[in-house]
DNA sequence: GAGTCTATTGTTAGCCC
DNA sequence: GGGGCTAACAATAGACT
């Protein structure tokens, strides 16, 4: 079996970025499959509701949701947890930006402890035309996480709305494609 | 070590619910992290965007997102791939909701502007949680539009300090990595 | 790519505090 | 609830098919 020597030296896992893209391949998909089999046993042995997306640098998705749920019940359940306050006030007239964003996680009735999970706070103050590029910056990822929430608020909106039957419809669309499962 | 006797004889794991309670909030704690920290390792490692939701059996939640996305941002994409056409679809059914902020958007498309200063008056103080489908809409085009203008400015602006020689490259952008596993 | 093998590292059950 | 300990299991890196 081992012919010459030694087959392998492990070494500890270094957390970092594995460079080789073939071998990062390789890592992916036995983690994954690791990740995932880890997730499914969380939800049978503690009965936990456990949500899992995974998309691989190829931009291929992997999902698991516990078996007594689906991917978007336990991720209605997350939004519904937030309260989310977007107070985004812009003028650019009076030379001044202000943009704070909230999200709190509510009161659970099981659990009376609050849990802050996100506090992301942006003020910028200046014309939007004269903030700088760091400043730009924290403007650009403020509203870009900020217009996720909403779309996806949107979204679990209309999805409450509509029929069972339509919900799952995967049709065309005017959005721009995008890399997905191809199996 | 073993003093009086071995202390434990674990066995395989079943796989099936743990029936006390005191141990399956113990199994849960420890496989919980366990999970995280798989979920963190193989984002790292391979570059994957991971988005995972828990909740305890008691109703806590526990999330994770690999560093460079929020959980919005990645169910967003998991959703794009799903239903794109939905929003269309319940747009044509509640079409009799007057869309004031999406109208009133259109009047200035052509000036960035007083793009910007309707943002002020569409979203200022509001509660996302309360707006219903139509406001929600007008509110993500609204956004949108706003962080268009954001991304351009940027955009000018890093081509602005850039060396001569470097203008026609494509700016690479420098996003801050975020908090790691949470716990 | 995916599957097999095995030495090695990593996880965790059952205790204790 | 959380943290530490250690032995018993489990996951997996590397090599190969």
């Amino acid at each position: 079996m081992e012919g010459g020597g030694r087959r392998r030296k492990r070494g500890k896992v270094e957390l970092r970025r594995i460079e080789d893209r073939t071998s990062r391949q390789v890592r992916f998909s036995k983690r994954r499959s690791g990740l995932f089999k880890k997730a499914y046993e969380l939800s049978v042995l503690c009965d936990a509701q456990v949500a899992l997306l995974v998309f691989s640098p190829a931009g291929r998705l992997y999902e698991f949701a516990s078996s007594t749920s689906s991917i978007d019940t336990i991720f209605g359940r997350y939004w519904d947890l937030l309260d989310t306050t977007i107070d985004l006030n812009i003028e650019a007239r009076e030379s001044r930006v202000d943009c704070n964003i909230q999200l709190r996680q509510k009161e659970h009735s099981d659990d009376p402890v609050p849990k802050i999970n996100h506090i992301t706070q942006c003020v910028l103050e200046s014309n939007v035309n004269e903030l700088n590029i760091a400043e730009l910056r924290g403007l650009e990822e403020a509203m870009t996480n900020a217009l996720t929430v909403v779309k996806n608020k949107l979204m679990m909106k209309v999805a409450s709305v509509l029929p069972q039957s339509e919900k799952k419809r995967k049709s065309c669309s005017i959005s721009e494609p995008r890399s997905g499962v191809s199996s």
